[in-house]
RNA sequence: GUCUCAGUAGCUCAGUUGGAUAGAGCAACAGCCUUCUAAGCUGUGGGUCGGGGGUUCGAAUCCCUCCUGGGACGCCA
């Protein structure tokens, strides 16, 4: 569409144009797009009102209405009809494979995500990694990539030597196994309260870490039952949330992997002693990367390092994607820099996914401070305030616990989605709960609408229009504007672009049924249910590219 | 201290990569349920885009500088 004006303006322009230069105007008042002429004064020593004078009054194209020159700017307004006519055919015809496209050529991408600390609680932060990342490998696909999703589970490194000396100290199997995740926690949290006083605990902690590194049987079968506590109360979450993985390699995996690449580092001379650890030099300005302890025992970024590695072999991505904290922006340089200096040119193609943390009281949650909100927790209250909400609002509903949980999800999912960037949040249970404005449920509820209007409207086989309104135009912009918003919501690997767009084309739509009646004796009646349909595809596709349930009626 | 991310309405945030009078939602106030589900629609009020310089036809957006806040900065992950 954009295109083709473009194309038009063109043949008429004595400059030649970019896309970017033709825009669409704030007020829609004013057209559907817009030409400002004033770079083009200098060059062509006439004044911006001129040239768009001049432009305005010879352009020339089917889907151009009219075209006016207004301050310097040549304003176009479309041909309404023929427009809307060509996208909702598009758009039925294409159904949910409207706005995908093969640009990533089915180069596999891996994406990194989710990624909890065994024998510690799935906390808010885990949930922005998981659903980030989730949405972006929907959206991947949708753009023609395949995603491959790791879970790189953090069961390895020095807390679990920590967590090992609390058990042994202070814990029972009998609490464990009551209640795992909460008693190991606690234990975790107690082992940092008394180090504060007694810091020989923490040596303690790195010798039992470097026993289990060291294969300590013992050692072992504790670590594997925490492990598999662990994961059992993850799975409930995902289970929840609908999130499923390909692999769910953690760190300990590559516990076997990383003596190799240790070695290559030192073959290639770029493995240095420093106070007593073993360490590459980065660039100037960047902190040395910490390889091996003093104690010989690994670090993080050695088995990351050893992880992307095995991810190349074994994938052969085009792109590896973190979807990690803001908080490691520093560690991802670094591994990053130690790949290039190991000779390894795909380490560009490692991208930090980094997203801002979540406050309480404007401070970091602290896992080692017990200072920590539930996803869980958070989740249950979710779901419960969506079954009160249906009690209230739609009692005869026939799956009301299946809508519930669809909703209640979408709402906490919603709130972490639509404003992705990497701002921190302040934990808001109040906020995440909303269902009005600008919310997962609104969208959904949209959408739910928009079926029980078609459910209600019977068969159409015809397009016919007469003639559309600027209701109805404001909706079938933004239709025609989902396959843009796709494309940058990839290119970005932004999922918030795409809530955003939710929002948007829920409340043109919103508006649009409520100002006009849609099944109504019209000439118009066909065409407005075809909207409605095609509103009902793009919403619905919208949600899924989120992780987002889209219930048929609520 | 160094690096990094951020600062837009009372609150939470958009702002399509430099365009026209800076937009939404929440909260507040006023309307709309005998017509497709009121988780909705319609309207009102609300701004020194952190401050100050600069670049140019034009800046919330780019550059410099200062202020404020988050985070990271060798044996945690």
């Amino acid at each position: 569409m954009k295109m083709d004006i473009l194309q038009a303006l063109q043949t008429v322009s004595p400059v030649p144009l970019e896309e970017h230069m033709l825009e669409r105007p704030a007020n829609s008042k004013l057209g559907d797009f817009a030409l400002p002429c004033f770079p083009f004064a200098k060059a062509l020593r006439k004044s911006p009102v001129a040239i768009a004078e001049e432009i305005a009054a010879s352009v020339e194209h089917p889907s151009i209405r009219k075209a006016e020159a207004v301050n310097g700017y040549v304003n176009i307004f479309l041909n309404r009809t023929a427009i809307t006519d060509d996208i909702l055919r598009m758009i039925l015809d294409k159904s949910v494979n409207y706005g995908s496209s093969n640009e990533g050529n089915d180069g596999v991408v891996t994406i990194d995500l989710s990624s909890p600390n065994i024998a510690k609680p799935f906390s808010m932060g885990h949930l922005r990694s998981t659903v980030i990342g989730n949405s972006i490998a929907y959206l991947l696909e949708k753009n023609g990539y395949k995603p491959v999703k790791i879970n790189y589970i953090g069961d390895w490194g020095t807390q679990f030597g920590k967590l090992l000396t609390a058990y042994r100290k202070w814990g029972n199997e009998e609490e464990v196994r009551q209640e795992p995740i909460k008693t190991l926690l606690r234990l975790y949290i107690r082992f940092h309260e008394e180090a504060e006083t007694n810091p020989s605990l923490n040596d303690e902690g790195r010798a039992a870490f470097k026993a289990l590194e060291d294969g300590d049987a013992d050692a072992l079968a504790l670590w594997e039952w925490f492990k598999t506590e662990s994961l059992k109360e993850f799975q409930r979450i995902y289970d929840l949330l609908e999130v499923t993985f390909d692999s769910y390699n953690g760190e300990a995996y590559y516990n076997d992997k990383m003596e190799p690449i240790v070695q290559e580092l030192e073959d290639k001379g770029l493995l240095v002693e420093s106070d007593g650890a073993m360490v590459v030099e980065l660039e100037e300005g960047m902190p040395p990367c910490l390889i091996k302890k003093s104690d010989g025992a690994t670090l993080y970024a050695t088995r990351d390092l050893a992880a992307a590695i095995d991810r190349k072999t074994n994938y052969d991505f085009v792109k590896s994607i973190y979807v990690v904290g803001n908080e490691q922006s520093l560690h991802f340089t670094q591994v990053k820099q130690v790949l290039g200096k190991m000779g390894h040119d795909w380490a560009s193609d490692i991208v930090h996914v980094p997203f801002g943390l979540i406050l309480q009281g404007g401070k970091k949650m602290s896992t080692r401070k017990g200072k920590i909100v539930l996803l869980e927790e958070v989740l249950k209250e979710a779901i419960k305030l969506a079954q009160k909400n249906i009690e209230e609002k739609n009692p005869m509903l026939a799956n009301k616990s299946e809508v519930a949980e669809a909703v209640g999800v979408g709402a906490i999912l919603f709130s972490d989605l639509k404003q992705h960037r990497k701002h921190d949040i302040e934990f808001d249970l109040e906020t995440m709960l909303q269902t009005e404005g600008e919310t997962g449920p609104y969208v959904q509820y949209a959408h739910a609408r928009a079926n029980s209007i078609l459910r209600k409207a019977g068969a159409t086989n015809s397009v016919a229009i007469d003639e559309v309104n600027d209701h109805e135009w404001e909706t079938i912009k933004l239709l025609e504007q989902f396959p843009h918003s796709v494309k940058r919501a990839a290119e970005e690997l932004d999922p918030s672009v795409i809530a955003k767009y939710a929002v948007d084309l829920a409340q043109a739509f919103n508006s649009f049924y409520g100002n006009v009646q849609v099944l109504s004796d019209s000439t118009n009646k066909a065409y407005r249910i075809a909207l409605t349909e095609c509103v009902v595809i793009v919403l619905k596709e919208s949600l899924r590219l989120l992780g987002m349930k889209a219930p048929e009626e609520m």
